[in-house]
DNA sequence: CGCAAATAGATGACACGACATATATGTCGT
DNA sequence: ACGACATATATGTCGTGTCATCTATTTGCG
């Protein structure tokens, strides 16, 4: 098997298991991967649109995340609002139980990153985390990522 | 942003693009990227039952890919028999379609390795491999994987 | 034998993800 | 002001993935 192959499937394994796992620790929040995601954007990065959220996603690409919004605006997590100005424009922003319900996913999330430390039993990942972001940063969920290490936001991170 | 957590949303990120472009790849062959491995599996280790090929697929855990396999059962690239001694158990097997298919898989994968290959310039992946290894071996869609890997040592024969 | 437990697979339900297309709203050239 | 174009979001469709539950078949134990 050539090396990229490998890879490549090691990372779906990664990711299919890893998205399981946190997918159990947040199902008694009522809250999948991908909402927590989005819950996680919005607290960060402040009121915003649908398509700048969507820039800033890692779990869906391209497409405007209208569905995942619409489950969160229906559990009023999320609160969305329509631009005075220009009325094509939503305003996306988290409702105090959004705010709250991300701290509780904050520990949940930990629960998973302790999980994955373990398996690691502190093994360098300074190499890894560069190589796989060179793959990375080459593609638009890639540059999502990095535009939320950001530049200009140093926002506090759990 | 801890190390942990931006590995988990590099591979996340990975993942999608890979995805998406695999997908591009094998969209003219009328095929998914799930499917492919499917007919992957099925070229490299035999004719099997439903579950022996759900223990070697990374793409789906634990359930028996039985929609998956389908699909490709409805398109004559999988034959679907019904053992003769255990009536439970089927027989999964390519037909001259799906085993010709195959071919043309190999070279739409080489393309997306070759677009992955350009993007790592020559980085070494060793250290990367050899990390990823340690975490997906702990889950069983990563046994899956190493199960491929090392055919002979597979006694995994149910 | 006769029936409970085990095993293989199928199916229902739900939320993604991706792509294509549709709708609503705004902008701009003339 | 009007109409083509552009932009933001919504929606239809399809194929996963995951979990829960269901059916069919075989095994095992009295």
């Amino acid at each position: 098997m050539k090396v990229v192959e490998e890879l490549r499937y090691l990372v779906l394994a990664i990711q299919r298991e890893g998205n399981r796992l946190l997918a159990a620790e947040l199902r008694p929040l009522g809250i999948t991967p991908s909402q927590a995601e989005v819950l996680r954007v919005l607290r960060d990065h402040g009121p915003m649109t649908l398509n700048a959220l969507g820039g800033l996603l890692v779990c869906e690409t391209g497409n405007s995340p209208s569905r995942l919004v619409d489950r969160l605006v229906a559990q009023g997590l999320v609160k969305r609002g329509i631009d005075k100005v220009d009325r094509r424009y939503l305003t996306l922003s988290l409702t105090p139980q959004g705010r709250a319900l991300h701290r509780r996913i904050i520990t949940a999330e930990n629960r998973l990153h302790r999980t994955m430390d373990d398996r690691l039993a502190g093994q360098a990942l300074d190499e890894t985390i560069s190589t796989l972001r060179s793959l990375a940063d080459a593609f638009p969920t890639g540059a999502a990522l990095a535009r939320r290490r950001g530049p200009e936001l140093a926002h506090q991170e759990n």
